[in-house]
RNA sequence: GCCGGGGUAGCUCAGCUGGUUAGAGCGUCGGAAUCAUAAUCCGUAGGUCGGGGGUUCAAGUCCCUCUCCCGGUACCA
């Protein structure tokens, strides 16, 4: 009994600066709640865990443009994200946050440890440091104008306006975000964990690790053969976890290292909460615990590199033992470009649906091994042909049957034809599954059951032996209803609201609510039925028509690809060339007519071009030159027959021509007018 | 460009270390049945496994190459 298997599994900690939607659902919450609810079903020992992540520039610097406290921010999404889990039927044992003092004091002791161990490392670096706020500021705090576009409130970290990633110093007029102070440079000292040199046992552990998911293995194997880098752990930052070392006034603890560390103070909370506060130490630091992270792809890293290599470092903690990472749930027909999120609120689409529609659908196409497609044709389809056409269908039909017949109660029986050994067999299959975390083939697997259950019903026919033979036709609805009931606990971990709702349609109550009983007689003969009601009512064209459309309102991206490819060679002769080879090249006057920058790049601007009476688009290096509005008008010259290419995603159909020479960059235009399109020999 | 992941029936997806006629669900079409939310059950059709080349007795599965999509990274004349 003592040594028990415990299981201690985590959701990855949302981060309370925005609402969830259902990407997150698929990739982080749903997986491991089935899989909870399995264990719990089996009667194992087993903690689900997870909670807001509220620390962070990103949260303070929210509640500051909203001219609100971060409290305020943290609050709101915290809770609505709660909620949200929770009418999504996601049953943590403990939704914590890491406001919260536990937690401070947690992640506080865990940097102490190794800080008195001396295994963070000292570095200085150049930083910006206000004297009037005499601290100093993190990259968020900082606003300028962006040596890119010119933009005037470029943040320090990055410009909104053209997207580039910046470096607080690389600002111009750089000044305080919050009092307007212009900072001075000034050598800070920040503390770092050495990262790097756990580059051999993380290696020679995750080589060790039996049965992980090979797109994790991928990840971190990539992250491993470019080397890992030491990471800062301390952040100029008020709002966080403050650095419990001295002279760190104005420092927390950055959010990568202190936010894994949620995990653990979640666990003392909960134990707290059941007066046993001592015991989360039996699942943390006990041997015999197994500690699985469910996350999304993106978070691999943090729960397969960095947090295990802050627990190694630290010494006292258990490791994962495995990371069930999830690939991306897109969402059909609004190519979800990365710029904007355009995902379905959990919280939103709850109240459209109910939760095990919703759970269900989602549990179908769970990211297990690549990025898995969401339509809401799909949910609608999913809800009526498979939820309401077999799993609603079988229990609606046997729940009639037996009320219309029998007189509301359930007829007697003597043995068994066989039927409830068969879905006993079966259990073993789809525990299997969830011991692999192959939660979609578990469903797969379960609905197997279910249409094994219909076929039963039909092949029995107790709607003719009715008429003659009662008591047979008896003893197959005593199965039908014995089935049901073990249907109410295979279908549990992915549709708990619909399995409460069949045990009250069977009047029956949960003493044999085991994973064991599935196959067994669990109902006793002669007890009346509860009220029977429709499970899943279908969900009309209208409805999804619906949904269809403000998802596809909130999209413009609406641009075909043109037909034109031309390729030209371009042989690289050296020195002269003959007027043949130049006459390869096609010059033409172009008028811009839009410009703008490209998200994300520092340097790149694209233009539209009109080429004659075409239009063209193309991508060009020269925002440190000139501003998009300046270049509109512009009559330049471009490389019509250019071949074409992408520049950071963005299609380029031709480049322009420009001089150059140190740092200095000026366009070839054109000397008065001429129409657009006009050949340029 | 580079790194990683994908491209398998109309749709959504399975196919581990290469091995008999490539699978499932939904949808399609045909039939049976009528207890049931016009739900169920049986059967049918549908794939040159993105294209090309190679290794092998044998490849969706390994190698090369091309192409398209996704993510990361690169920044461009």
């Amino acid at each position: 009994m003592q040594n028990k298997t415990k299981y201690l599994v985590t959701a990855a900690l949302p981060y309370a600066n925005n609402y969830v939607h259902i990407g997150h659902l698929a990739g982080a919450y749903l997986p491991p709640d089935i899989y909870v609810r399995y264990r719990k079903l089996k009667g194992d020992d087993v903690i689900f865990i997870s909670g807001s992540d509220e620390h962070g520039t990103a949260i303070d610097m929210a509640a500051i443009q909203e001219n609100v406290t971060p409290q305020e921010i943290i609050d709101r999404y915290h809770f609505s994200n709660k909620k949200a889990f929770e009418d999504i039927g996601i049953g943590f044992d403990i939704f914590s946050r890491t406001s919260n003092k536990i937690h401070h004091e947690t992640a506080q002791e865990f940097f102490l440890n190794l800080f008195n161990k001396n295994i963070l490392i000292k570095k200085t670096e150049k930083q910006l440091y206000s004297e009037k706020e005499k601290r100093f500021l993190a990259d968020r705090f900082v606003t300028g104008t962006c040596p890119v576009c010119g933009n005037t409130e470029a943040r320090g970290d990055e410009c909104e306006v053209c997207g580039s990633n910046l470096s607080p110093l690389e600002l111009i007029n750089p000044r305080s975000r919050i009092t307007g102070d212009i900072p001075v440079v000034k050598e800070a000292v920040h503390l770092y964990f050495p990262l790097g040199r756990y580059q051999d046992k993380i290696s020679e552990w995750i080589l060790s690790k039996k049965g992980w998911k090979q797109n994790v293995i991928n990840y971190v194997n990539g992250w491993l053969k470019s080397g890992l880098r030491d990471r800062a752990v301390t952040r100029d930052l008020e709002w966080g976890v403050k650095v419990p070392v001295e002279n760190n006034e104005g420092k927390v603890i950055y959010v990568w290292f202190e936010a894994p560390i949620g995990y653990i103070s979640a666990t003392k909370e909960y134990f707290i909460n059941k007066n046993e506060p001592a015991r989360w130490k039996d699942y943390w630091m006990g041997d015999n615990t197994k500690l699985i992270h469910f996350i999304g792809k993106d978070n691999i890293v943090f729960h397969s590199i960095i947090f295990p290599a802050a627990l190694m470092a630290h010494g006292e903690y258990i490791l994962p033992d495995n990371v069930p990472a999830n690939e991306f749930l897109n969402i059909s027909g609004s190519k979800l470009s990365k710029s904007k999120k355009n995902g379905i609120l959990l919280k939103d689409i709850v109240e459209k649906f109910p939760p095990d529609v919703v759970r269900y659908t989602i549990a179908s196409i769970l990211p297990e091994s690549k990025d898995s497609e969401f339509s809401w044709k799909d949910l609608q389809s999913k809800n009526n042909s498979e939820l309401a056409g077999i799993l609603g269908n079988f229990i609606n039909r046997t729940v009639v049957f037996a009320k219309t017949k029998f007189g509301n109660n359930i007829p007697g029986r003597k043995n068994d034809d066989g039927i409830l050994n068969y879905i006993k067999d079966q259990t073993e299959t789809i525990s299997q599954n969830y011991e692999n975390f192959k939660l979609k083939d578990a469903l797969t697997e379960t609905m197997n059951v279910v249409r094994a259950a219909n076929k039963y019903f039909n092949d029995t026919e107790p709607w003719k032996l009715i008429k003659d033979e009662k008591e047979k036709c008896g003893e197959i609805i005593n199965n039908c209803l014995q089935i049901c009931y073990s249907i109410a606990i295979l279908i549990y971990p992915f549709l708990p609201f619909t399995s409460e709702k069949i045990l009250s349609i069977l009047n029956s109550d949960k003493t044999n609510f085991k994973w064991e009983r599935i196959g067994e007689i669990n109902l006793e003969s002669g007890n009346e039925l509860g009220e029977n009601q429709i499970l899943f009512p279908q969900i009309e064209d209208k409805q999804i028509e619906k949904e269809m459309e403000t998802e596809n309102g909130s999209d413009s991206n609406a641009e075909n690809k043109n037909d034109l490819k031309k390729i030209t060679e371009d042989k690289t002769g050296s020195g002269l060339i003959g007027l043949e080879d130049f006459k390869k090249v096609n010059l033409r006057v172009a008028k811009v007519i839009e410009c703008e920058a490209v998200p994300k790049s520092k340097k790149l601007l694209k233009l539209k071009l009109q080429v004659g009476d075409r239009e063209k688009q193309i991508v060009s290096g020269i925002s440190e030159h000139y501003k998009p509005e300046e270049m509109i008008g512009k009559l330049i010259v471009v490389v019509d027959n250019l071949k074409p290419s992408k520049l950071m995603g963005v299609d380029s159909e031709g480049m322009l021509l420009a001089a150059k020479k140190d740092g200095e960059l000026r366009l070839v235009l054109i000397d008065g007018e001429i129409e657009p399109g006009a050949e340029v020999s």
